[in-house]
DNA sequence: ATGGTGGATGGTCCA
């Protein structure tokens, strides 16, 4: 079974990526951010043609994510519960085959010291509490998505040029903490443990030439999921196309 | 490389 999270910097421009990747890769589950549409506006019939099933909490312009299928799932969460449509669109959840999937988008934060910087902070310890609430961490439970943090300086192309800065920041990282320690495992990190393997590289200066990138993106499960990863992968071919996203997708792959 | 590019939108906001 194969699990995988992309941010698509608009679903409706990255189409022909979207649906050129779906068919070579075939996930089972795909987690999907930055949407930037209302669900009245997201290419259910396209993505139904190409065999995916598909949850939408969008909204205009900004934002968005959605989980496609190819199994039953039914959605369980759209934003905090609470919150949920009158917030921003940065949170679904669902149930595939016995898994519980929560795909988030956090938010990028700006520049550290920020308003935006820490919305971002207090919206990852919502995410604690979410899950200390919701679900149990003895559960087969996948967190995923564009987290907007590199964790370690060896997911970051240049620690020096990066430090205490958005993304990088130690607040940032100890506040990600938390959230692993709720009992998550960095399905990349199972499998690979050298530097220099990043998900987004900026649109500016040759970045992805350069491969000037972080390591952004995350597949995270509950132990008794971890050990079923068979290996965990990011690829970069899409971002090698004309008209790419700023992101690459990341697969994890599961004998279930 | 102090937004250098890109997307949504229709003058800026966001990343």
């Amino acid at each position: 079974m194969k699990i995988a999270t992309w941010n698509v910097n608009s679903i409706i421009a990255r189409l022909p990526h979207l649906t050129r990747w779906l068919d070579a890769i075939q996930p089972d589950v795909l987690c999907v951010q930055e949407t930037k549409c209302t669900d009245e506006k997201f290419p259910f019939d396209v993505l139904k043609e190409h065999g995916y099933g598909c949850l939408s909490f969008g909204q205009q312009s900004y934002n968005g994510v959605a989980i496609l299928s190819r199994g039953q799932c039914d959605t369980t969460q759209r934003g905090y519960p609470g919150v949920e449509e009158a917030g921003q669109a940065r949170l679904l959840a669902t149930r595939v085959a016995g898994l519980e999937i929560v795909n988030v988008y956090i938010p990028n934060g700006q520049a550290v010291g920020s308003e935006k910087y820490n919305f971002k902070l207090e919206w990852m310890r919502r995410l604690r509490a979410f899950f200390d609430d919701r679900y149990q961490n003895t559960a087969p439970v996948v967190l995923c998505g564009d987290f907007n943090v590199a964790p370690e300086d060896r997911d970051v192309h240049n620690p020096t040029l990066w430090q205490e800065r958005i993304m990088c920041s130690a607040a940032e990282r100890a506040t990600l903490g938390e959230i692993k320690e709720w009992g998550f495992v960095d399905c990349f990190r199972q499998h690979h443990d050298e530097a220099g393997k990043f998900s987004w590289w900026d649109y500016r200066a040759g970045a992805f030439r350069r491969n000037h990138g972080l390591r952004i993106d995350h597949v995270w499960t509950s132990e008794a999921l971890a050990r079923r990863n068979t290996d965990t992968w990011i690829d970069i071919e899409p971002r090698t196309w004309e008209k790419p996203s700023d992101h690459a997708p990341v697969i994890a792959e599961f004998e279930l």
